[in-house]
DNA sequence: GTGGTCTAGACCACG
DNA sequence: GTGGTCTAGACCACG
């Protein structure tokens, strides 16, 4: 899976690698139980700091989304927890997007069929 | 319309008040033309500097959301202009709460009915 | 010849005005001679302040384009002082211009057609 | 580059300063890619507030005529996204500046011959 | 070390 | 009275 990295996003680095990760699972590019990269490797590879990408390793843990461990780094988790919620902060965004895209003048069944498409 | 700043948020307070007055504008609650309160007055009210509400108008000022003239102060835009499109961030940030919701186990049509409501 | 103003603008009131009588003077919608309307009479065709009316005649007498006395009222200026060159500001103005039409990608050619077009 | 500011202008300092970057940048002075001054360091050279200077460079990043990043500070854009079109405000700015040297006498060649002189 | 945010306080032009 | 500008000074996240 590449990972790309916008140096001059509004969105820190770390949580745009995070960002991609989550997207990854979600999409089916990675799978349960997949090896991800060592820390030292990815941020080799991206050219950035080992402390970035392991803030971002640190924080899909948190979230769940993967496990670590000295012998075997980092892999997907198999069994990700379902809320079944969206979260409170994700609420929120998806509050605003709405308001914006509405006052964009872009219709529901528009904003739906991106829920197709992303989902 | 009553504006409320979490201090603990990770977003800007410039840019939560920013939120909340699109949202209220897009949700009727603010109507074409109606004045809003003032910088100074807002500031006292929210306990926070003028320099912050400042910064929050020339945004929406910019936006094209609202109107500002030293007489009488701002007011919700009579035309806002209409792109019809998503923008690019809102279009990622979408697609990064579609993935997240669907790892959560939530569904497509929870999703839509999401949009419905917030619509 | 009618005034527009736009109080949403950034130029403030009394300018705008005065760039409008000045365009006037130069495209001929207004004569050398020409009577002016009374400060009272614009500022209430206008819907604005008499003060700030009598600031736009104040700078147009002191930039020589038109006269005032008490019997006659103003007048614009039967000779106006031609320097024969663009004014410092207004160079700075035009430089600033031509940069960002030219990083805009617009050509010289295209700013040339506008100068033929404006004079 | 030097950049100077001219207290008694009425142009607020945050936009001479971003007037000369964007001619600098028009001009060749300063290259795609290359860097700007730290906030700090352009305050302090200047003598003014970083606030000051944090404003000029955010507006020319909205602009997108630079970007910005945490770690390596301001640059000036690789490719600025050209709209090929004069905005209306320089439109306007221009017609005026037209009519304003018209009636100084300047005829149309003069004005063209600047043009090419700044373009 | 970098840009980003915020405050308290001040002064200004405009109308 | 209104928004706009600016300062001095501080703290923060990011990397």
């Amino acid at each position: 899976m590449v990972i790309k990295v916008d140096d001059y996003s509004d969105v820190p680095i770390y949580m745009q690698i995070r960002n991609q990760i989550v997207m990854g699972i979600s999409g089916g590019e990675l799978k349960p139980g997949e090896q991800l990269p060592t820390v030292r490797a990815l941020a080799m590879e991206m050219g950035i700091n080992t402390m970035t990408v392991s803030k971002t390793y640190q924080i899909l843990k948190n979230e769940g989304y993967i496990t670590t461990d000295r012998k075997n780094g980092a892999r997907v988790r198999e069994e990700i927890k379902q809320s079944g919620e969206v979260s409170e902060d994700n609420k929120a965004e998806l509050r605003r997007i709405v308001s914006e895209a509405r006052l964009s003048g872009v219709s529901k069944s528009e904003l739906k069929k991106m829920i197709d498409e992303y989902y």
